[in-house]
DNA sequence: CGCAAAGTCTGCACTGAGTGCAAGCTTGAA
DNA sequence: TTCAAGCTTGCACTCAGTGCAGACTTTGCG
């Protein structure tokens, strides 16, 4: 799609990127986000505090970045699958939670930590609402239903990978896929048995 | 469930509370949150900028005070209804949706203020997400169905509300409930006609 | 190469959210 | 009345985030 070869500047920008990530990531875990300040994570990465805002509208952000995102090219390879449009979701929501490590690894930690510091999760549930918009304009490009409809399946594909991401780290589910079946099939299970008032 | 007559300090406390989330809202409205600060807020409440805090951790807080909540009794009431779950769930929405008028104006107003202020966005999901689980929680009380499935259901039901209220607030749907209604309808169709690969 | 435009890094100074503390005042119960 | 508990406030402080301006680096181009 883009193939301009990065620049020096690009690459440079890319790892600085990385590694303020990696600073903040790091001292959380280290010590807890809320004994964290801007300065420290600037002086870990290497740059000046006033950079660090180069980089990073926010502290949260820094921490966040790309943990929940979807993997490179994820959502084109599901807007062009032919399967189904439930089968390809489960496709999509399969690759996602079978990332390569450092990736996976960082999310995990990323969540562990919202979970112990209840100050992040507005920003980690903002984080997830973008995913979701972006898999909603996937899901229209597909072609298989009307936009509100798309809206809809991103919006309950995004809350049932977040009930069973949560409760899998809470260890009630042995792993994460298994689990997002389980969210699938409570779903399925809870509108199809159910006696409707109005038929 | 709690008789004990409110003293004149619960009754100072509520007005004040109020009173307070009122002057947030009312000069959010006039010029735009970000425009706001807590002297502000705190002076047209007619209290110090220290004592805001002792009624709101946050400046969101106060704006967001009492808009994403359940009316009283509501959850209550359908805990012990007899009805179906999703029956159940659906006269939840509706009377949530029925609110009486200045509960609910407020509830539109923020909403409208966060559709045009991002840095908002955050803190009303965080909102959300809390009346999300107190609903899990009255969910798995009915006991029809275990806690995972009490917490998916919820989190759907949490999503399929969003969804509607975001289309309606945009004008592409004509009143909240035939919007929540449309939201089910899509995700019923949905899970039931599509062909699976593995049935 | 050499040079100008564009982009980057940094320090400085400022606004505003949020907090701990201590002093003074109000309420509620005996 | 008297005293404890709770409420309000000012003050001083930390830290996130922003605008600005000057120094430096990369890049594209003649």
């Amino acid at each position: 799609m883009n193939d301009t070869p990065p620049s020096l500047r690009d690459r440079r920008r890319a790892e600085t990127t990385a590694a303020v990530a990696a600073a903040a990531l790091d001292l959380a875990v280290e010590r807890g986000w809320d004994q964290v300040t801007v300065d420290e994570v600037a002086e870990r990465a290497g740059i000046s505090r006033r950079t660090f805002f180069n980089y990073f509208a926010t502290k949260d952000e820094a921490l966040f970045h790309d943990a929940m995102a979807w993997r490179p090219g994820a959502l084109e390879a599901f807007t062009a699958s032919p399967a189904p449009l439930l089968d390809a979701l489960e496709d999509l929501f399969v690759a996602q939670a079978d990332r390569e490590a450092p990736d996976r690894d960082r999310a995990v930690q990323v969540m562990r930590l919202v979970d112990g510091a209840p100050e992040l999760l507005p920003g980690l549930l903002a984080r997830i609402a973008a995913s979701e918009e972006a898999l909603a304009a996937a899901v229209t490009a597909r072609g298989d239903v009307d936009e509100f409809t798309a809206r809809t399946v991103a919006a309950v594909a995004g809350a049932l990978a977040r009930v069973s991401g949560t409760s899998w780290l809470a260890g009630s589910q042995p792993d994460p896929l298994s689990s997002t079946r389980a969210a699938w099939a409570a779903l399925r299970t809870l509108v199809t048995t159910t006696d409707r008032r109005t038929p």
